[in-house]
DNA sequence: GTGGTCTAGACCACT
DNA sequence: GTGGTCTAGACCACG
């Protein structure tokens, strides 16, 4: 196919979304230390400012706080957490859906799709 | 939320999507002329190097024959078509799946918020 | 006076408050573009990095949008504007008072202060 | 908001304000002995070294003076601290106009914020 | 020509 | 050693 329909997504955006996930998922917890941006810089290929971009988006997020001096934090504020789940979950459910139906499938279509492939 | 996951889709693209749904749709029939690329763009409201683009892409993918000097339409191919329409489905479907789970959701969670909002 | 409270604010945070208050003195007008990245760079004698980064600070307020290719634009949406006024406004004031009252002064007193610089 | 005008003030800062408050406050007297830099520190939460440069600080603004193996005194020089108390009154005024007018803003129009604000 | 992303490398403030 | 700011310059996507 010509098109690829949601092309590669810019590398900090994909790393955002790592992080957010790695927090739903419980493999990082509130409090924890983020690695420096130097070492997580260096751990993941790319450049320092690329990582001090992230950790800045998250922070504004809510789902970190920055100690100077200190390093990068996991909000523990449960609630800002559960809310960033639920605002991506919402968020993601919806562009889901105006995709699809600008593509001119049902929703229902698509779960039965979604259930085969989840299944796997 | 400061981050959009997903966001500002190119318009070329979104005006593929828009076709391509339109003719799954059946809002256009195989052998129906498109607009001319100059029609489209005043009608879109975008710059006509982005109609060109997409016609160019459509083309590409089969989905449109262009016939000199008379304009471009539709494919009377239905394999043409049905074709596409699968390959789409896969690709957002498992784009998706991708996604959610870079962010720690499970399949039947998303499944269960879709059929909801499906229903509305 | 060796201590200066109120140090440096960073270029970006100028150049940032700078814009906002000349969209609400209604130097720039809803719908107005803003300079090319390019060329604010130049004119501010700053580099483009930090104008981008002044943009896409504004965009997330919601007081810029981003017309891609074409350039970015002051809102249309006069509630934004009168939202982020009162933010700012609310913003300035309580960490004003905050600053006063650390350092021990009552805010009449310094009311009488504004007062008479500000007729000047 | 995403932007925080006027915040991230280093803590050092913070804890001279915070010391200048107490003394023109009267929570502090002339003569009272600040407690040691290690006890402050581990008091307050910061690093032995912040406190140090706190100290130092208050001492080239002859807010305090140093005894040697006895600690840090406030001043009992009454006019320095009077001098101090005004020093600080019109910088923080004159900086508060400053922000207020880059932002657009009249000094009455907050001055009826600060009134409505101040007395609660 | 427009903004967006990324890199490399510098310097600063804070702990 | 930590994050924050800024620069210079490259390349890309979009219109």
């Amino acid at each position: 196919m010509t098109q690829d329909f949601m092309k590669d997504r810019p590398i900090y955006l994909q790393l955002i979304e790592r992080i957010c996930g790695d927090v739903i998922k419980g493999n990082i917890q509130p409090g924890d230390k983020l690695p420096s941006v130097r070492e997580f810089a260096l751990d993941a290929g790319v450049n320092v400012n690329t990582v001090q971009r992230v950790y800045k988006e998250l922070e504004m997020m809510n789902l970190t706080e920055t100690k100077r001096g200190q390093g990068t934090f996991i909000t523990t504020n449960d609630d800002s957490i559960q809310h960033i789940r639920e605002q991506m979950k919402e968020q993601v459910a919806t562009q889901f859906i105006t995709v699809l139906e600008s593509l001119g499938f049902s929703v229902t279509e698509i779960i039965d799709l979604l259930q085969k492939k989840g299944g796997k």
